[in-house]
RNA sequence: GGCCCCGUCGUCUAGCGGUCAGGAUCCAUGGUUUUCAUCCAUGUUACAGGAGUUCAAUUCUCCUCGGGGUCACCA
């Protein structure tokens, strides 16, 4: 049975990088049909919030990355750890340590000025006298003090550290009885049943810490995958401050979960050349031991590519659907389907597909003065009104062809270049000189509208 | 600074001793399109450096350089 977790702190958004690992920690579980929980790490009640922890729920909900079972909350545990503590205290793993944090910062400068490295000397750690008066007590688990502590990594192999370069007594649970990071974690994944850990590799240099914690309290160390962090583009670690890292946003942009997810998915980790991957696709083929070992940057431009790719190979109910988020209702829009099917090749999001259908449905009310130099010459009205009167002449006008026939027709009779009818037609129709196809444009918003713009454009431009 | 990790096109990556170093994206050019976009075709660009090992190194080893992470009574 696999289990797998992602266990944020709720000090903000989900970001990025958090995703990536919760997407792979999610892919695994599922390709072996096990099961993926959710835990909140939220024992710092000074920079935690429940907006917070209920954002990355709801980012869960929107990309469809359902967690298994109920959510653990750390909060709500301080009564297994204590138990635990108490556990090791009580087998002498762990003691009392009374030192005040001024002696502690004394002793940190004193190693700092010798070039030594900063770490609590081991004091109290055989300490059976009276405490000092009001001294308040942290405790701190035995370390071995030297020694090898093997990291089985499944990214990057063996990681060997030595317990006198890295470890000291570290404090397990503070003066005010709360317990500290690297001990819940170890706890709480053990108790959740957790046998890969994935996460990124900013934890790395926290693994022998929690694999002492392990080992004291007699657990099974899981398995563990340390994925490369994500940096920007200069190259350090991603964080809050390099712009859109809130997974939400990219909703806000115009992303789709899935080009979102196939995008992170190809971050770190890929299966030879191919680069579309559906849902089943990354379930059936993700494997943790395939992830690089080395960091990526992280750089939008694929993202855009995927992006377009899915809207382009979207049906257009499901995409009239995902559209209402941007402001556009297009449920009961009759050309429904010219409309998006002419629309969606150009669109990198659903927001710009949004703006780009606004546009056509909406009547110019203004034209670019470049086009209109461009394509609205001297013989324009004439060529326009010689179409529109086909076009009043017209007994059924519905599909694109019944209007491309039109425009020909006004092509072979005036001996003109399709482009003479094209430029002006189209900044009639659109008020410039790009856009979809002119037919289809017509066939969506009709003979009256089409009428109406050709007849605005003599007005304003001829 | 100590410890740890990493180093193939600008970017994401394939490669697991012998390859014209492949794909994707981006960019450029051409074609298609009345236009733009799409689409198609073509093209530019990479093994950080130096020693080994080997008949042969991008691939294995070591060193150098470069980058990153981490060193709390934060998580």
């Amino acid at each position: 049975m696999v289990v797998t977790r992602f266990a944020p702190s709720p000090t903000g958004y989900l970001h990025i990088g958090g995703l990536r690992t919760a997407l792979f920690s999610y892919l695994w579980a599922k390709k072996n049909g096990g099961t993926f929980l959710l835990r909140i790490e939220d024992t710092d009640k000074a920079r935690n919030s429940e907006e917070a922890a209920i954002a990355i729920v709801n980012a869960f909900e929107w990309l469809g990355l359902a967690h298994d079972g109920e959510i653990t909350y750390q909060s709500k545990r301080d009564d297994i750890y204590a138990k635990y503590i108490k556990q090791l205290l009580d087998e002498g793993k762990a003691y009392k340590c009374y030192m005040s944090k001024d002696e502690l910062t004394e002793l940190r400068e004193t190693q700092m000025a010798n070039k030594q490295r900063t770490m609590y000397d081991g004091r109290y750690r055989d300490f059976d006298g009276t405490p000092p008066e009001g001294a308040e007590a942290v405790i701190r688990i035995k370390a071995p003090t030297s020694g090898p502590i093997v990291v089985k990594d499944g990214v990057k192999g063996d990681i060997t550290f030595q317990a006198e370069d890295i470890l000291d007594d570290f404090v397990i649970a503070r003066a005010d009885g709360s317990p500290t990071y690297n001990f819940v974690v170890a706890v709480d994944d053990a108790l959740m049943g957790v046998t890969e850990v994935i996460r990124g590799d900013d934890h790395l240099s926290n693994t022998p810490k929690q694999i002492v914690v392990y080992e004291a309290l007699g657990f099974t160390i899981p398995a563990f995958y340390h994925v490369p962090m994500i940096h920007n583009s200069e190259g350090k670690k991603l964080s809050k401050r390099d712009g859109a890292t809130d997974v939400m946003a990219y909703k806000d942009m115009g992303y789709t979960p899935a080009s979102l997810l196939n995008f992170l998915v190809r971050l770190g980790w890929s299966h030879g050349d191919q680069e579309i991957f559906s849902m089943d696709e990354m379930i059936e083929l993700f494997n943790p031991k395939d992830i690089n070992k080395s960091a990526s940057i992280y750089n939008t431009e694929k993202l855009d590519w995927l992006s377009s790719h899915y809207i382009k190979n979207m049906p257009n109910k499901q995409l009239a659907e995902l559209l209402e988020f941007y402001g556009l209702v297009l449920t009961s829009h009759d050309k429904r389907e010219i409309l998006l099917d002419s629309l969606k090749e150009r669109a990198k999001t659903l927001k710009e597909l949004a703006e780009l259908t606004k546009e056509v449905l909406a009547t110019p009310v203004s034209y670019d003065e470049k086009a209109v130099a461009k394509g609205f010459k001297a013989d324009a009205a004439e060529i326009l009104n010689a179409f529109a009167a086909k076009i009043n002449a017209a007994e059924e006008l519905h599909l694109p062809s019944d209007y491309h026939h039109l425009m020909e027709a006004v092509v072979q009779e005036m001996e003109i270049g399709f482009g003479k009818i094209g430029q002006p037609l189209r900044i009639a129709l659109l008020g410039k000189l790009s856009g979809p196809g002119l037919d289809n444009v017509m066939a969506i918003i009709g003979k009256e509208e089409t009428l109406l713009r050709i007849a605005n454009a003599i007005k304003a431009n001829a």
